[in-house]
This record gives C-alpha cells, structure tokens and sequence, in this order.
DNA sequence: TGTACATCAGTGAACGCGCGTTCACTGATGTAC
DNA sequence: TGTACATCAGTGAACGCGCGTTCACTGATGTAC
C-alpha cells in the first residue's frame, strides 16, 4: 500500500491506454462472433499487436472476456437511472453493446460457459432493480396498481431482449416505437412522464 | 423418376434412421454450444459414429446445421395452428428446440454465419404469420380492435424469445404463467378462449 | 434358390490449419541515488 | 543532471491439440439375372 511495496514498480502509462484499446477490440469482435467463435489473432490483428502482446496485459482468453463485460456493465452503471424507454433509446444507437450482451448471453445459457454465472446474476439483479423500479412507479401511480411488478418486470425485460434480436437480424426494424408502444399498452404510461423503471 | 434411373441403388432402409440419429446427436450439441462451438467430433462420438462416419450422411458441418434447422422447422410446421400460448406451454417441454434456436439465432446475427439468412427469413415469416393471427382475432372480436397488429406481434414474439433466454439461464422461472399475465394485460385475452394466435 | 456385382455404410489414417498458451528474448521506461 | 538497473511492453518462435475435410479402403446390402 505505502513504501513497503514501493518496490514494485507499476504500470507505465501507455498501458491503462493499450488496455482499453484491447478491450474495444475485444469486444467487437465477441459481439460478432461470440466467445467460442473468437481468436485472440483476430482481437490482436484489430489492435495491431501480436497475440503474445494480447496476452501480456490480459492472462488468457476467458478473463479477457469476462474483463469486456465488467467494462461494459461499469460503463452502464455510471449513468444516471433511466426509463426503460430510455434504455432502449440508447441501445439503439450503441449495435455493438446490444450485440455483445444478446449473442454472449444466449451462449453462456450453456452452465460450462466461462461467463454462464456472470449471466445468471446478471439478470437475477437486472431483474431486481426493474422490481423495485415499477413498484416505486405504482406508488406514486405513474403505473397501474394492480400490476404484479414482479411479473411485469420480467416482460418487459423480455420484451427489450427479444426486440434487439429482432433488431440485430434486421436492422431496419425500429426498435424504439415497438418498445413506445409495449409501454403505453402494457404499463398505460404516457410517453410524456418517462421517469423510471 | 421410372425405371431411367433405376440402375441408382439409392439409400439402404438403415440410412434414415441413421440420417435421423445424427440429426438428433447434432441437435443437442449445436443447442449448447452454437455452431462454432461445437465440433463434428462431439456429434460422431454422441451417436457412436466416426468423424467421417457422419460426413458419409452429411456433406459438411454446414449442411448439417441446415438440415437440423429444417427438421426443426418441419416438425413444428406438422402440427396444427395454435395460439401463442400453446406454443409456449409446449416449448416449456422441449428445452432442447428452445435452447437451439435461442443460441443459433442469436449466433447467427453476424452477417457472415451460415444460418444468417435462415433466421432472417423465420423471422420475417414468424411476424407475418402473427400478425395475421392477430387480425383475424380481430376480426373475431377476441382482442382489441385498436391494437396494431404489426407491433403488437413483434412485441408477441418478442416476449417469447426474451422469456426463453430468462429460463434457459435459470430453468426454475416458468415462462408460461408469464406469457399468460402477457397475454392477459397485453391482448385482454381471457386464458379460456386460447385458439389461435 | 443361387450367384455376381454395383452400390451402399462406415473406418482409419492423413492433411493443412488455426487455436490458446509458454517462453526466452529485446528494447523502452521510469525510478533511486 | 547523469547514470545504473529493475521492471515494464511487446515480439517471434515453438508447443501440443483439435478442427473440418479428403481419401483409399473394407465389408455389408440388396438387386438383376
């Protein structure tokens, strides 16, 4: 912590830059083609490293991965809490975030996956928060009162998934009115309000 | 057709259960791993073949996802119409379809998968056929009449696909009593009426 | 009913290749003095 | 301000392995006669 471990000399400065550098490529590349699917040559090659240099600042390929979905998640934490119309609002425009958490989750379904319990807790708190998010929302009537939150809240977080494979197969589809209206029919919240949950 | 081409042997009675077992092998392996993940070896070994015992049947790894796809695709096409209900109770028995086509499809949003333009088209042809459902439904007065039957199935559909994924990573949350509460606030469409769509 | 033989089902060895990972190394960086 | 040197960033060769696919083959099957 202090002059004890002094010794040890620490990163240079480059190197916060050349990991995430890494981690970009990293992560468009297992958005496209999954985890199994992926090399570290073809992360490498996007970086303009070798594969040794790759694996100089990440020890293998399961924690390189698992290291672009912590980035990812902290990048999402950092934001103010959304709607889920908003939420959805900027999915659209980030295709390589929305691709990375739909094509790696539907992988890591399989329990031998190296980011299978990251998913399962993932979508175990996910699902929390929405809860807790529309029961707010009753309280203060923004959303019906006998809307069970806890089912609701699992809808429409199936709703968002399936709306971005639809999405990622065609991209023409609009994800965000399709969302709109799935809010206003189901939640009857008026697109106006749009605070939470 | 006749007797022009009789001098063809054709195939022995053994090769379409043998044809069927493959498919079945293959099945299983591409659901848990995706194509890319899974190896023709994992296959051959499940049904007790060599490698080149299974590419006798198959040409090659590709042709074989094809022909799992479409024999997937012909089963559920066997049987008759049903609602959206019906086809999730149903699902909710065959872990192994679901899991499939969740990991394939999703796998197979990269432009460069073998399977891209398969889903491209099931989709399309999915929401074609829901919304239609759908209108008919109207027609019939069994759910709104100022429901967008466009949207609404993409929404449809959507719930599906996302409840699917919630249950493949935690097989303990029941899809169908949440596709019913759906149906029921979505559709206003009471449990018992439960025919098409 | 018997037989010849074309075609089938399936094997095992071999191929070239890309994979993840290791290792010894070279040069750059920054710190201690 | 200068210098020695520990630690860093990154490379290139090598590894053992599994991959998809090919090929020549052996034996089983079924058909024609």
């Amino acid at each position: 912590m202090t002059d004890v471990t002094s010794r040890r000399r620490g990163p240079y400065a480059k190197t916060t830059i050349r990991r995430r550098e890494i981690l970009e490529g990293a992560q468009e590349v297992f958005a496209r083609q999954g985890y199994s699917g992926s090399s570290i040559r073809q992360i490498a090659d996007r970086v303009g490293l070798s594969e040794s240099g790759v694996l100089h600042h990440f020890d293998d390929k399961r924690e390189l991965l698992e290291a672009v979905l912590e980035a990812r998640d902290l990048e999402y934490l950092e934001r103010p809490v959304r709607s889920g119309l908003g939420i959805v609002r900027e999915n659209a425009q980030r295709v390589e975030a929305v691709r990375l958490f739909a094509v790696v989750s539907a992988e890591a379904t399989d329990t031998d996956h190296p980011a299978h319990d990251y998913f399962v807790r993932r979508y175990e708190r996910t699902r929390g928060t929405t809860e807790d998010s529309f029961s707010e929302a009753q309280a203060a009537g923004a959303i019906p009162a006998d809307l069970d939150p806890a089912l609701a809240a699992r809808i429409a977080l199936a709703v968002m998934d399936g709306l971005q494979i639809q999405w990622l197969l065609d991209p023409s589809q609009d994800m965000v009115s399709a969302y709109s209206y799935f809010v206003e029919r189901f939640l009857e919240w008026s697109d106006e309000i749009d605070n939470q949950a």
